[in-house]
DNA sequence: ATGCACGTCACGCAGCTACGTGACACGGCT
DNA sequence: AGCCGTGTCACGTAGCTGCGTGACGTGCAT
């Protein structure tokens, strides 16, 4: 175990991570294993949603992304919420589920998937997601131990990848100190006026910094530009 | 090492998750240990920075809550951004520090807590934070093996943390889905008059579901609203 | 059957935003 | 010496936002 770690943790390249964590999986009798990740809105790779999957039909894993199948999967949506892992089946018990919600449980049923865990991981920046095992005849009892290991690797390994992420993020976009404070008041609701009495400068000088931070951020209102300076991490919480 | 590991993760209440917390720590001779998590804006409990510490002097947690001696605190600024483990004493070689930043961790110095440790961790909603340990002579040296251990449980009890927050949250927004609808295009930057053509209602209404939604959500501007919409976990990214 | 939450719509108005366009000074880099 | 990023400021304007105020139908729950 700790060998997997260890790779995990020092991979030096994402194809090298997913090596040392399927590897861990396969240890263990995992034969379908996935990982799901959906940046969030504002960060550079919006839209790019991972998926490495091993054991699951290639057709189903390209209509997931290029279907936008995972906009209808639950599991996403309750591992945002909620940290502790969870059982695919026990999903119906704790949320209503929305009519395509259930259409798509039942296609990945149709997959031979029908239980399986979800290990919810976290990273900086929002960059959430989720590590799905299915369950089969070989690991129907996975003992609290093994869930604990499960749990840690499935984390830490999420963590090196967004480590990697911005080691290799090209689009690198920085704001001057003082764009930087502009766009803090911005995120906290401030108007223009306010945020000129704030700092103590001219309103029309706020709104040419804000120009500016609009340009940088390739977007043309205050509200986008906010939400993704908080995704990329501009700002402070 | 098992046996904390599961406390933490069945903990039921905040006190009982520290004390399994403290106690896997106290066998490994960690005399200084501090857990940071800063809330983030538009959480319920934003504000309310949570620092559980031992070993530190009583006067100067307080001063760091009372004072926001947090906000000049260097250490949470990098590990919101950077998954991995790294030392004190090595955040000056990784980024320029502001003098503010310069004096706190003089301050630090001079309580006799030179170096350590932190290990960033991270929840749902932007729930991030940090586990830090103060390295002594007694564990100058930390192998690699006992570092992913800290790792583990610092994430795995910060996720448990956050798990038994949400439950404790009494404060629930509940926004009806039409006011989700149009939240989320709020967020995506769109404008009302814009929103109206998309739903294919009369900008009227959608001024109207804002306006409810401003109340609900105890704001009156839709940048805010976006953003605490994201940082409840109410609309998705 | 009487609320209550939800979804829909209307008018007006003060104030704000985004954008076109232009300007000047300071400091660092080449 | 010249360029570029930064920080400052100005004027005008079409269009948008937030808010006061009011209304009506539907459906669910007590």
């Amino acid at each position: 175990m700790q060998k997997f770690f260890a790779a995990i943790r020092n991979a030096s390249d994402i194809p090298e991570l997913w090596d040392a964590f399927t590897g861990y999986f396969e240890q263990h009798h995992i034969d379908h294993l996935c990982l799901i990740h959906i940046p969030p809105p504002g960060a550079h790779d919006f839209g790019k949603v991972i998926i490495a999957t091993i054991g699951y039909p290639d057709a189903f894993r390209r209509r997931y992304i290029e279907d936008k199948l995972y906009l209808d999967d639950p599991i996403p949506d309750h591992a945002r919420h909620h940290p502790m892992p969870f059982r695919w089946s026990e999903i119906g018990e704790m949320r209503k589920l929305t009519s395509p919600q259930i259409s798509f449980l039942k296609e990945v049923e149709q997959l031979g998937i029908g239980d399986g865990l979800a290990i919810p991981v976290f990273g900086p920046h929002g960059r959430n997601g989720y590590v799905g095992l299915a369950l089969g005849p070989h690991n129907e009892d996975t003992s609290d131990e093994l869930l604990h290991e499960f749990q840690a690797i499935a984390q830490m390994a999420h963590q090196r990848y967004c480590e990697l992420l911005s080691t290799e993020e090209t689009e690198t976009i920085t704001l001057s100190p003082r764009e930087k404070e502009v766009l803090v008041w911005v995120a906290r609701g401030k108007s223009n006026n306010a945020i000129s009495s704030i700092l103590g400068i001219s309103a029309n000088t706020v709104d040419t910094h804000l120009r500016r931070i609009y340009d940088k951020l390739g977007v043309s209102d205050r509200t986008t530009a906010a939400i993704r300076g908080i995704g990329c991490g501009l700002i402070a919480p």
